[in-house]
RNA sequence: GGCUGGGUAGCUCAGCUGGUUAGAGCGCAGGACUCAUAAUCCUGAGGUCGAGGGUUCGAGUCCCUCCCCCGCCA
């Protein structure tokens, strides 16, 4: 048994994520997490709403409310989709809590210690009207680059460009909107990562088995123009987290707070120690996951993220762990695997917010099951390129898929039984060459699965995922139970025990992709414990359930989606 | 402009360190079966593997040039 901790990306508690984001990191975290439990390994599967940061205030000024009010009702929705998307998150953290004020606080104590940090005077909007500086979003003015006249502070939404806030024309408050802002001198703490450059780059070059868009994307930003840049770690904003050093004070960062992406990755380890709070367990509990000298060397650590969010999970943030672990006497756990995604596109173009384009995941479980959702996800897994949702695509793939081959194969088995020999496996009969065969296919594809779930290759699971589930069928066909039991009833009650089994198997095997359809199946046969374990052979799989066992017909798994409710889901998420 | 990835059957995609007649799913056509959610199973059609050079006994699979597409960065 391994120890595998599983971090996915933390979703920005700026109200609901559509299913781009769902796909891109919580959802496939999720499913390697399920996989890995049914093997019986140790699995810490952690995540959190990423909460600091000008948007956050922005929306909760925009609702007219305290932002630390509207972060906690946003937690708790985004929690609520989770668990309806059946996210099985051994703790669903937030960045703003009491553990990472003082993790972060603690790490860049630990920084300056190092010599790790810079303190910086730098030039800011100030907004005397508004009595603050303006970081970010806060200005708004025209674009530099194409002549957009409301660019925001960090980025033109018209040209894309990144931009600073100083270098907008015709600067205003996106508070009061007042133009009278002027520049004034503050100062603030940078990370050096460039310090770092050379440990990083070794680091990065050990890791042989990382995807080249990970390893690809790290060594741009290790080499590109002047190497590696000292980023800011701090900003003059209220809602966020204290500047300290350590749990000292920070002579001259008075009223200043962490910038959130330094704080953000840190709640992973924050967020464990919530972990081991909320379950009453003492220190030991999570530092045993994320210290070397706790017992962590031997956990296999492993992110999930979208393309975005690479370059901080290849430096910035090993950069503050090693950084940490100046003296030897910290060394944290850094990530041994990174899975990253591309996009997913919806109808050809991208979902937005704003236009109502796209389907969030709330609406998504209005309309269907999760299972849906998750089967549909995960099999179009936006893994080696871009892919896109189509309605079609959607409908077809799920009707055919879960409805035809998966649920119709369930139904099928237990109402012909049902209807010849009751509900009960039937004794009788014994295993002959076809039950060897398909047995022998099954332990092929088993162990085609398991290494697919290693590598954490969804498309390729589910592939072959729903190619077990098609074994089932052209087993069934070939055995012909309903023909032979005019002859043979025997041979007959043989294949449908055999049938049976396999049902409970497709229980097994399909619950990192469909948790709840699982539960009906093995609920069906009397399995109540979820946790059945993952089938370590074929052979004893499907002997599991012997004659006598009793079952019960479980209602239709899967409901089609009709031509008609598609063209109405298709126009209602259009967008306008 | 730099960088990543991609350009393979109507559609969505597999094809690892080069090697017999290029694969899967969907869709389509024909057939079988009737237990089942008009489901399932079998068979079949069909593609100059983006273009052009090159290396090799042999290239979708390596090298060079070029053309498109998504995205990231600047």
């Amino acid at each position: 048994m391994a120890r595998i901790l599983i971090t996915s990306a933390l979703p920005y508690i700026n109200g609901i994520k559509h299913l781009g984001n769902l796909v891109g990191s919580q959802l496939p975290a999720d499913a390697y997490a399920r996989f890995m439990r049914a093997r019986g390994h140790e699995v810490l599967l952690i995540c959190a709403t990423d909460e600091h940061g000008t948007p956050a205030e922005l929306a909760a000024a925009a609702a007219g409310r305290e932002v630390a009010d509207y972060c906690a009702e946003m937690w708790t929705l985004q929690k609520t989709v989770a668990d309806g998307f059946r996210l099985s998150f051994d703790h669903f953290g937030r960045s703003s809590s009491a553990r990472n004020h003082r993790l972060t606080q603690h790490f860049a104590g630990r920084l300056a210690e190092a010599g790790l940090i810079e303190e910086v005077t730098t030039r800011q909007v100030y907004s005397p009207t508004d009595g603050r500086f303006l970081p970010d979003r806060y200005v708004i003015g025209t674009c530099p680059n194409c002549g957009y006249d409301r660019a925001r502070g960090d980025q033109c939404e018209n040209c894309t460009k990144q931009l600073d806030p100083v270098d907008l024309i015709a600067p205003r408050s996106a508070i009061s909107g007042s133009p009278d802002v002027e520049l004034r001198e503050t100062k603030h703490l940078y990370l050096r990562q460039s310090k770092m450059r050379s440990r990083l780059r070794d680091w990065i070059d050990g890791k042989a088995d990382w995807p080249v868009l990970t390893t690809s994307i790290a060594r741009k930003w290790l080499d590109d123009g002047d190497g590696l840049q000292d980023r800011g770690i701090t900003r003059d904003l209220d809602w966020g987290i204290p500047v300290k050093r350590g749990e000292a004070d920070w002579p001259g960062m008075e009223g200043k707070v962490f910038y959130v992406w330094f704080d953000a990755p840190i709640e992973y380890i924050a967020a464990t120690a919530e972990w081991a709070d909320a379950h009453g367990l003492g220190e030991e509990a999570w530092l045993r996951w994320w210290r070397e000298d706790h017992g962590a060397g031997d956990v296999r650590y492993v992110q999930v993220m979208g393309k975005d969010n690479v370059p901080f999970h290849t430096l910035s943030f090993p950069a503050t762990l090693m950084g940490a672990n100046f003296d030897g006497k910290e060394p944290w756990k850094l990530v041994d695997f990174i899975k990253s995604t591309n996009w997913l596109t919806y109808e050809g173009g991208k979902f937005s917010t704003s236009q109502g384009r796209g389907v969030f995941m709330d609406q998504a479980l209005e309309i269907l099951p999760s299972d849906y959702w998750r089967w549909w996800l995960l099999a179009n897994a936006p893994e080696s390129a871009d892919s896109d949702f189509t309605w079609e695509g959607f409908q077809g793939q799920v009707n055919k898929d879960l409805a035809d081959v998966l649920g119709n194969f369930v139904s099928r088995v237990t109402k012909f039984c049902r209807s010849k020999f009751g509900e009960n496996v039937p004794e009788g009969g014994s295993y002959g060459e076809a039950e060897a065969a398909v047995t022998a296919e099954i332990d092929r594809r088993l162990a085609a699965l398991a290494g697919h779930w290693e590598a954490i290759e969804l498309r390729k699971a589910a592939a072959e995922t729903r190619a077990i589930w098609v074994a089932g069928n052209e087993y069934l066909q070939a055995a012909a139970p309903w023909a032979a039991f005019k002859t043979d009833p025997g041979r007959a009650a043989a294949a449908v025990r055999f049938g049976l089994n396999l049902c409970r198997l497709y229980g097994i095997v399909s619950r990192p992709f469909l948790p709840d359809a699982s539960d009906a199946i093995l609920r069906a046969f009397g399995v109540e414990d979820a946790a059945e374990a993952w089938p370590e052979s074929a052979g004893a799989a499907l002997a599991a359930l012997p004659g006598g066992h009793g079952f019960a017909v479980p209602d239709n798994l899967f409901a089609k989606i009709t031509d008609e409710a598609r063209d109405e889901m298709a126009a209602r998420f259009s967008g306008s």
